[in-house]
DNA sequence: GCACAGTACCTGGCATAGCATAATACTCGA
DNA sequence: TCGAGTATTATGCTATGCCAGGTACTGTGC
């Protein structure tokens, strides 16, 4: 998989999933990983930065398994930047598409 | 317009192009910018790394509105990088959807 | 008791690719 | 002759994904 794709959309993906509920860290690489790859040294800085640019809230909670989970929540900015991210998204797909889509055979 | 959402995306869009027909830089340029933004400086380079790995061939033809234009072909092995790359962003497209899609209303 | 696997988080350094900016150079019309 | 349009190229910046490694807690098997 070419992994330039993934710039960008990635940081849509995880605005989106803590959108619909809360999410700690390694419960999201696993999600996503369900569907495509990705490591945690990608993952945890962008809830790092969505952090540090007031889309998450954060908050600790003990684990019967390991370590206290850090649990993402999203915020009002949140989602309105997840809405904008969004739309931008599904803009350029149409775009590549005019560009690209009749290739499909 | 998200810059990240292009990284490697631009690729497959010029490769398709070239595909349908020779272009000449700046002609590329302009027709491309029909559709989304892009700067030259975006992609010219692409078109000199393109080269360098055999995808395309080049060759030059004098012009009466201007400095001479450098035309690019694709080749054999462009051809199945092209189908390569559009696949995977077919693929790639798919799983975003498969995490994000539900959001359209 | 201890090694190990699983869970959970974090960081530093690297590679890639898009972008802004600027330089060069040719043609043509005012 | 000056500027606009055409056409190519190079330099340095930035954003983001990835690799590799480190820390630390829990439970299991030897």
């Amino acid at each position: 998989m070419n992994a330039q794709f993934k710039k960008g959309v990635l940081e849509l993906c995880v605005l989106t999933l803590i959108g619909r509920k809360d999410y700690y860290g390694y419960e999201l690489v696993e999600e996503i990983s369900k569907v495509l790859e990705i490591s945690e040294g990608t993952l945890y800085p962008i809830l790092r930065r969505l952090t540090e640019e007031k889309y998450f809230e954060t908050y600790l909670q003990e684990s019967s398994e390991g370590p206290p989970r850090k649990y993402y929540r999203i915020t009002k900015l949140g989602k309105e930047f997840q809405k904008e991210q969004f739309k931008q998204w599904m803009e350029f797909n149409q775009q590549i598409e005019v560009l690209i889509g009749r290739e499909i055979k």
